[in-house]
DNA sequence: GTATCGAACTTGTCAATGGCAAGATAGGAT
DNA sequence: ATCCTATCTTGCCATTGACAAGTTCGATAC
């Protein structure tokens, strides 16, 4: 064992664990720093020297969210239709974390860690899906780019509470004819 | 005149200007009551009074912004293209009023003005896009959710600064051939 | 085994904030 | 001239983010 049992035991780990938590419940900004310090048992200061701030715990989260989302990108292979569907799953089934990535002027975007996985995973969206649109030129690179808005966009409405009831409350099927209109001719 | 020359003037409407102004400077998260009433030349619990709470400011953004924004679709025409654009410009040049509206947990949804003004909106977005897709029966209700879905998520994107640099500094027009992958077949 | 070191955490503090209560002001109705 | 009511102010309190200074305790050296 390293430094894993401290005083806490663990207090960075769950003191990200109990910011996830908090922004599963009421979204990015709807916690305190404090809030997070007496989930996690500690006293009100002790976040900081992990974090320095509000900012840094945000980074933090940044950080874990874009590489877990890299992974799930990376993880759905080729197929143009699984990426997207990937993409859609883990906005729903990791909403804390796609909330945070998205929003870069909650943290700081150009932490290394943040940087190096959010590379990871445009590679995946603005190169990795090639045969996109087959029967276009390859050098057309708007397509992936289309690819990438239509899921985003059905992913951020989903969750916004924007689209119609009538999609029933699976994201990834009712996702699926969607953007079959994209890219199935 | 009826109560537009009070103590302040308009402060309503002084105080929905302030916050407009300090979402655009920096989010719908960054600014504190007690900063609009300064802003506006008042005193700190100002606000308060006409606006309960700081969901109660930002429900009066979503109201107006609701407008504006169904404003704007309706005026885009009938034409599919035209809609997608304006919805694109739209988050744009009124990114204050587009970045509050898509989040409800930030202000009241079950406002009547807002309510009003949404469905005004949605009306466009999920019936008003006949057409969408010639090709296909008129049943196809996801037609409509697929464009709604792509110039979303292109607009949410570019916002976020997610998207690459080489699309150029006008969101419009690097749009155009990206939503046309959807429909111009 | 004990002295030292440094990272992990605590305690204390301050200005700023949201929200509430009570008071002051002034325009409009009678 | 008087009352009335919406508008706005003053005062207050609990909470917060951030910082400074102090404390604990595991690890390392000898």
């Amino acid at each position: 064992m390293s430094g894993d049992t401290y005083h806490h035991g663990n207090l960075r780990r769950a003191i990200i664990e109990a910011a996830v938590g908090a922004i599963a419940e009421s979204g990015p900004a709807a916690w305190s720093l404090r809030e997070l310090a007496r989930r996690a048992g500690v006293s009100h200061a002790a976040p900081a020297h992990h974090f320095g701030d509000r900012a840094g715990v945000l980074t933090a989260v940044a950080a874990e969210g874009y590489t877990l989302f890299a992974n799930a990108l990376e993880a759905a292979g080729d197929d143009l239709h699984e990426v997207g569907l990937a993409y859609i799953r883990f906005a729903v089934d990791h909403r804390p974390y796609f909330e945070v990535i998205f929003r870069p002027e909650l943290y700081r975007p150009d932490d290394p860690e943040v940087a190096a996985a959010r590379a990871r995973a445009d590679r995946v969206l603005t190169e990795g899906v090639r045969g996109a649109a087959p029967d276009r030129p390859n050098d057309d690179r708007t397509a992936p780019i289309a690819a990438w808005s239509i899921v985003h966009g059905f992913a951020h409405l989903w969750l916004s509470g924007a689209l119609p009831a009538r999609l029933g409350d699976d994201p990834v099927a009712a996702a699926r004819p969607v953007i079959r209109h994209l890219f199935d001719r």
